[in-house]
DNA sequence: ATTTTTTACTTGTAAATACAAGTTATAATA
DNA sequence: TATTATAACTTGTATTTACAAGTAAAAAAT
């Protein structure tokens, strides 16, 4: 399953680069080395980095100035929308509890699925789980995800309990998310999820539903986001 | 004000493309040209037109399949979001119209202004104005819009009905979104607000405050949003 | 000391070239 | 006819070379 030296030069560093801001050896404002400087480091040619830096400015890592030079960036888009930022203040992951509600298993998709499905995804069957998330002890979000039982060995039987989907997906299925498309309303909590959320009946509710592309093109994932948005806002760049 | 011909080849390129997306020459669906067939056609070599493509691509007009070519994506993310699409029917952007409430005037900046900002934009003042915006003749988003005065002549004065924002800027100006960030909260609708959007008060409302960057690097466009969701979602690509 | 100029860096643009790898239609084979 | 191999496309990766343009610090002039 592990493939490593297939990944093309200009990838490779961009992993790097993007791990070493993650971990916060390069930090917010900090320059990274030049152009020339990551040539001679790692070997390649400049178009080869120039790639890589390109990317990293797409992804929202570094922004590039002419005759700067390139400069980390504050905090990444976590895909699209999922980092949270409180109203008053700045809240790390550290704080960010995954609770499962409803088991990974496998089931039909509805008839009426929110989104548009490939004869592929509805022959595959549908991954169904459903978790709340909590921030500071306090439930804030209520996933129900769908993913098409393609290619994904024994993901019923993982542990998602206080991890991300995605770093899962990334970690054992080498599975990135591309992108995607989301439609946000705001209506007023249901029964179930004014329980989950701990809200009254018919407060305000931020109702998210997503389909996300990944490097798989046949493989998507869905997910119905239901997030209480009393005392933190949803936070996304674009 | 108006300069042509110091934009490089791959920007033309890019220009010129998105153009004919946008005006259908090439449709959904559409391939464009190969890039060898660009290189001839427009007289570049390919890695010129390779960054056009790779730009275009960044920004979601196009899909790049390796063997294939490049596939036109359909409808672009309008800058994070603001294209709507109906719960039932897709609606086209040819129903829209756009109600000044309030006139653009310029106003010192608020003390407790929803964004930080420089101090160059605090001297500069704010530029202000409430619009109201109808799809089917139904009002759907109010905006209000914060633009500090930074080198904007005559702006003030500036026919806002039905024409974008953003549109005028590009046209009259040369300012480009870059991109942004956004906070997105379900609120219940204040009196006013509910007023304007034909809501009873204390129904859900979508409120987004946003910070958008352009290609000048001093200025900012800011925008406080109320959306009725009732009918249309909100829809967003990432 | 202050201002201006120069210099040495940085990223941006652009060309020419080569081969790898994925896709598709055609031609050869069974 | 159906399958397989080939060929002719497509985009992806990578090197090499050259100069333009923006930035910042050092050097020179005032």
């Amino acid at each position: 399953m592990v493939q490593e030296k297939n990944i093309p030069q200009h990838r490779r560093l961009y992993e790097i680069l993007r791990k070493h801001i993650i971990d916060g050896i390069y930090k917010e404002g900090d320059l990274l080395p030049s152009e020339n400087e990551l040539c001679q480091l790692y070997g390649m040619t400049r178009p080869t980095v120039r790639q890589s830096l390109s990317t990293l400015a797409n992804d929202g890592y570094i922004r590039k100035h002419q005759g700067k030079g390139s400069i980390v960036h504050h905090l990444p888009k976590e895909i699209g929308i999922l980092s949270v930022s409180g109203t008053t203040s700045a809240v790390g992951s550290r704080n960010l509890k995954t609770r499962i509600i409803v088991k990974p298993s496998l089931i039909p998709w509805s008839e009426d699925f929110m989104f548009p499905l490939t004869e592929l995804e509805k022959e595959s069957g549908c991954i169904y789980f459903e978790r709340l998330r909590l921030l500071d002890n306090e439930p804030i979000f209520y996933d129900i995800s769908y993913i098409a039982n393609i290619n994904l060995p024994r993901i019923t039987s993982r542990q998602f309990e206080n991890r991300s989907l995605f770093q899962i997906l990334r970690e054992h299925y080498h599975i990135e998310i591309k992108g995607g498309e989301q439609r946000i309303k705001a209506i007023p909590a249901s029964g179930r999820i004014s329980r989950y959320l701990h809200l009254g009946k018919g407060q305000s509710v931020l109702h998210l539903e997503r389909k996300m592309g990944t490097n798989n093109p046949a493989l998507f994932l869905y997910s119905s986001i239901f997030c209480n948005t009393d005392k933190y806002s949803i936070f996304g760049r674009f």
